[in-house]
DNA sequence: CTGATATATTTCGACATAGAAACATAATAG
DNA sequence: CTATTATGTTTCTATGTCGAAATATATCAG
């Protein structure tokens, strides 16, 4: 990726790699994404809610937060939408009454665990790409890239 | 990344190593894309399309849309942010009036000549996680990955 | 030249996303 | 017990993002 900028060796392989890392992100999404809005009418941030349901049972919003990794207010959006639809419910905590506890329908738990087998199938298939030794190789620089930001 | 599906060795090696691609990254953006904001008020979309006119002048709209990798509808909204910004302007193309040809403004050109150091500076830093052989194998990695799906 | 087709951009509708401010409820200090 | 502070969620505003439909202009067949 050369660019105009005028940067020393370090520089222009740091961007170089970042680069690539972003955008190799963003072609297996651009793949990944599509099917899961024809076949099961789901976004991203919608199946990560539901998967963390339905891997962990009802949870509070700010939990789910923590989960996903995405801003309060952005769960309170994907919530009113999940349930719009039917997927979940939110139930007003009894003991902390600020919380609202998000709950799978039944609707929702037959959806999930239909649309992740078939999303795993789908990554499975691309990062097959890879050999098993680069996954585990991209999987360990990737973590550790991600633990000197936010760990 | 435990999940509760039950998955073949494949399946749960793809999906870690996805997983751990796809946050790594988010976390590399979550630390990158603030102080752009808060230093030069500009977001990553901003950023690529001042830096693509920077380092190839004039473009047209659907030239950045490539240079990008954005649908142009994305495009036509970046582009109407900068405009109402002052960092570009729209030329009708003469010969093809069908086409704007974006242009970087005085303004538009001073402030990528100081965001884009100090971005690629921010850049390098980060990516010092790593050494250099991590992020070369890194970016070779990611680049196989994405062109498996693209190219 | 005219009608059909192709291309570049815009518009529209839906969702994601963040941050700031508002709001409701807890928890704590005094 | 009340005032303050903290916490969980929502609302509001601004952006990005896509796909589909609309629009403007070009190009091409005949």
């Amino acid at each position: 990726m050369p660019t105009h900028h005028q940067g020393s060796a370090d520089e222009v392989r740091a961007l170089d790699a970042f680069i690539k890392l972003v955008r190799g992100t963003n072609s297996t999404l651009a793949e990944l994404l599509p099917p899961l809005q024809r076949d099961f009418g789901l976004t991203e941030s919608q199946l990560g809610v539901l998967e963390a349901l339905h891997h962990l049972g009802p949870l509070a919003q700010g939990q789910i937060c923590q989960k996903i990794l995405k801003s309060g207010s952005n769960v309170t959006t994907v919530v009113d939408n999940l349930e719009r639809d039917g997927l979940v419910r939110r139930v007003r905590d009894a003991d902390d009454r600020r919380v609202q506890v998000v709950h799978l329908t039944e609707k929702g738990r037959e959806l999930i665990e239909r649309a992740f087998p078939a999303h795993a199938a789908r990554v499975t298939a691309l990062m097959a790409t890879l050999s098993s030794e680069e996954q585990a190789e991209l999987g360990r620089l990737c973590l550790k890239l991600g633990r000197a930001v936010a760990g």
